[in-house]
DNA sequence: ATAATTTCTTGATCTACATCAATGTGCAGA
DNA sequence: TCTGCACATTGATGTAGATCAAGAAATTAT
């Protein structure tokens, strides 16, 4: 059923608990896009609306200073949301990049699918503000483990919060996320693997 | 008018823009409380299913680790809300402390006044919307400075979120929200005052 | 006011991680 | 198969900020 957005599906009715008649109301709001490896789905100053569910493939959050240097505030993975929120309710232009770094397939929502699927079920309602909470919570705990653990337990950390990622990206990708270098990655790496 | 609970009223009229006969509807529906200056609201462990619009004084949400070191992620001084967003939807302990550094007297809400409000105005709805995306928003940010800034930069930006907080809280505790140490702080202020 | 406690400053050393540089490794294209 | 090129490893050295320690200043308690 639905190979296209098998996963989404998926999510919605056992994740969600949204009714399979809900899901079916809702087929009309949503679409399925396909990027291929490297495109880019939003820029700095650019403005995107969307509402990414990442159904297959690995797309990257991140900003760049001057220098062009990046630093990936978030991995969004098969199953994963990712969406640039301020964008949503407001115009202004985002201050964030958004890109494919494997061949990815996304079902698109925008804010209306939100408002129709919190209107036609309370299930999603729920789980909708359920997931935003937890975002919330996420963040904090992302926050916590910077001011207040070294590198190490942070690469550690994000080994739990994305597993098999590792091998899916550089490491400088990693040493990005963790706002240390792709060096010291390494070095962590080589202790770790000798315990 | 509402002596009580002005700030909280001219917030809601003025930032919200809720209609005043809209907001008359909701008075049934919070209460206010007074704190004396190091009470503890939420501990590590506890359920605390409220929401808090700070009225007068300033609460700070913190961890502690195992040796018991706090580290802050948020002051939230007069017209900041503060509440441990996990907490409202799930049962689950907390993993945050929240206490009233000053006095402080709350504006206390809970889960069925934003179900209420969001009910009774529309301008409410669109609003709590922008600021839980707002929240997100500033969480990245936070998250990007860490990753990308040294602290010299972070302390600045400190300044900038909480102008004037500066001269209610002790040095540790900046040094606390900006993973670094008192000393830290001590030298980077000295710095900065030499230009 | 005096004592006690907490906070702030400053200096001396230490350490985690950065930076720079060289070498090694695996994969993509001719 | 050889040639690049991006990526990973390892070593040498540098540096931001930690830690430790002592004294000054400010607050709170007696």
């Amino acid at each position: 059923m639905y190979p296209e957005f098998k996963n989404f599906h998926q999510y919605f009715t056992e994740k969600a608990l949204v009714a399979q008649k809900d899901f079916e109301k809702l087929l009309p709001y949503f679409s399925v896009e396909k990027y291929p490896k490297g495109h880019t789905l939003l820029s700095k100053g650019g403005v995107n609306k969307h509402i990414y569910f990442v159904e297959e493939g690995l797309l990257r959050f991140y900003t760049k200073d001057e220098n062009g240097k990046e630093f990936i505030l978030h991995f969004a993975p098969e199953n994963w949301w990712l969406t640039d929120r301020n964008n949503l309710c407001s115009n202004e232009p985002s201050e964030f990049f958004i890109d494919a770094y494997e061949e990815t397939s996304v079902v698109l929502l925008n804010h209306d699918f939100i408002e129709k699927a919190t209107e036609i079920s309370h299930e999603f309602r729920t789980f909708h503000e359920h997931i935003l909470q937890r975002h919330i919570k996420q963040l904090y705990r992302r926050i916590n483990l910077l001011i207040s653990t070294p590198a190490k337990e942070c690469y550690i950390e994000f080994l739990k919060t994305y597993p098999n990622i590792t091998q899916r990206v550089p490491q400088w990708m990693i040493a990005s996320y963790l706002g240390i270098t792709p060096e010291a990655v390494s070095r962590i790496r080589k202790e770790l693997a000798s315990k």
